[in-house]
DNA sequence: TTGTAAGCGTTATCAT
DNA sequence: ATGATAACGCTTACAA
């Protein structure tokens, strides 16, 4: 910077001023055109270390999560991603293998590099207990939250995507829907459920209890419910399953009985993962969680919270991804 | 700093070299104690930032990549986060889209925060043009290259994925194995065909032109192709798919025609896309890409580069993964 | 074994 | 409209 100051016979401050394209200050046009000239000449690049230094704002963000490992959500690290560029700021991405000592450890780097704020994120939506530095910089969850609730937080709309779900299968004529539903007692599993009841209500369809299944969020998982229920006397005629790749054990079981798809039983799944719904036969239609927009959210809480804001809860739904099987 | 040395009655010198545990300065183990008990006491933490502006050592690294859009390739940035924590550097990662513009802006910023070194990495194997300012720093590349292969990169061994799947189909008694290729021309396509092509020969198997097909790498790809294959007069007994996508289909068709995998037919993918292969039933075997060790010997090569290395080729091969289709 | 002092590349506060 | 000068929080010769 004093090479450009000493090129152009001006000051540093100038300089500056004019590289920081201020307003405030009063900078002839021709002086402001002789610095830029300088720094395309010089092949001049700001240091920006040394402005965080001086100005004390950093432009940086954590962002703690187990994802980077796994296909699933990366839409959150997207989303953050770019939400955070357009704000001209850098996310700092560590992946904690979802053990917390290195959530600990990561935060730790992560405030010793002056982030301004430290979003958590994780895979699969559930609780999870922060490192007691989180208190120390503004905090969001993502598809995530902390026993006491005390951090602001985005998470999906479970019940929403529960009723979308069972309403697209309702419309399509059915009046026997089935869910097979997560391991019971997650946030997911209790939303969807509420969501599915809510929508045959509104249709006037009893809950009939036999209709409703848990299972593991696998193939296998999807196929034994499936299976299950197929052998009921009086059996679903469409089925609502907790993940895409429980529809995808549903789809064997209901192959495997000569059944088709969506003529004879009708199938809805959940986390629009598209290496399974788009490929699967016929194309699968499910129930998409916001991953993207959840992941920008996250990066404007933190911007509203640095500038005064106070720490919210906000719950996004997501579409129901329209394919072929219902 | 000021504070600690205050504190304790020492000089910044000193709590700067007890701090950086710097072994070559002679200095009471009193002192030490000291100051790390005011380290403590007084909650401080050093500022990243400014250690690297006096110590010109970021120990930031750049990874300008489009993977984290989609699910493929994850281990990439698991492998090269994972090296580089241990080298004590923090990965600054960006997603490019893809988008060669974005990819300059993206270096642009990074070399900005004097990154100390840049990796691309692409989600599927290909050339790439580099960002002029690519040349000003140390640059690997990963599953990717450039026109002039001027740049040290990271490649997958596509030769010996191809053998290795050729070979466990011939292995489990196959003598008419197929061959479903990605679309013609690519550095996949071209290795995977000499692979398979060396096994064939390896068992004295004659490479019959009929059995090696090329689709594109989806579902509906790998189903269209595999029908093809089974109307052949002499219709092979295995098939080795370009991609676990293609897999999928081509289970689709082996099913529809009432064969039974690996009984009636034998078949291995290749990617090792978890969501797909072990959910497929029966589970797929599969070739993987070592993914983990590409991102971590990215890293690697970068640290070598820094101590003088030259920059070579680096060729990893991934293993085949067992499951239950061959 | 410890301390002094000069940077590192910026921004920011005042002057002029 | 522009410039001096003092931070920012640390490292590192060089001295003592």
């Amino acid at each position: 910077m004093d090479d450009i100051a000493r090129h152009v016979g001006l000051s540093r401050t100038t300089v500056s001023f004019v590289i920081n394209g201020r307003t405030d200050v009063q900078i002839s046009d021709k002086s402001r055109q002789r610095v830029w000239d300088a720094v395309k000449e010089l092949g001049y690049r700001p240091n920006a270390g040394a402005q965080s230094l001086a100005s004390k704002r950093t432009n940086l963000i954590g962002l703690i999560t187990d994802i980077t490992a796994s296909p699933f959500g990366g839409g959150i690290i997207h989303g953050a991603q770019k939400a955070a560029w357009e704000l001209g700021k850098l996310l700092l991405i560590v992946s904690s293998e979802g053990d917390s000592a290195m959530e600990s450890a990561a935060l730790e780097m992560l405030l010793g590099r002056r982030i301004e704020g430290v979003i958590f994120a994780t895979q699969s939506h559930r609780l999870i207990t922060l490192p007691d530095s989180a208190s120390e910089v503004p905090t969001v969850l993502v598809h995530c939250f902390d026993q006491a609730r005390a951090f602001p937080s985005v998470l999906p709309d479970e019940i929403s995507g529960g009723y979308i779900g069972t309403r697209r299968l309702i419309e399509a004529g059915h009046r026997r829907v089935a869910l097979i539903n997560l391991d019971p007692g997650l946030p997911a599993t209790v939303g969807r459920q509420i969501g599915y009841e809510r929508a045959l209500a509104e249709a006037g369809i009893p809950v009939d209890p036999r209709l409703i299944a848990t299972g593991h969020a696998t193939a296998t998982g999807g196929f034994q419910c499936t299976a299950a229920l197929l052998e009921l006397e009086q059996a679903p005629t469409a089925i609502f399953c907790g993940t895409d790749r429980m529809a995808m054990g549903a789809y064997d079981a209901i192959k495997e009985r000569g059944l088709r798809i969506p003529q004879d039983i009708g199938v809805v799944g959940y986390d629009n993962q598209e290496i399974i719904a788009s490929f699967l036969r016929p194309p699968l239609t499910t129930v998409a969680l916001p991953f993207d927009q959840m992941g920008a959210a996250a990066i404007g809480m933190l911007a509203a919270l640095a500038s005064g804001a106070t720490g919210e809860q906000l719950i996004l739904s997501g579409p129901l991804i329209e394919r072929a099987s219902a």
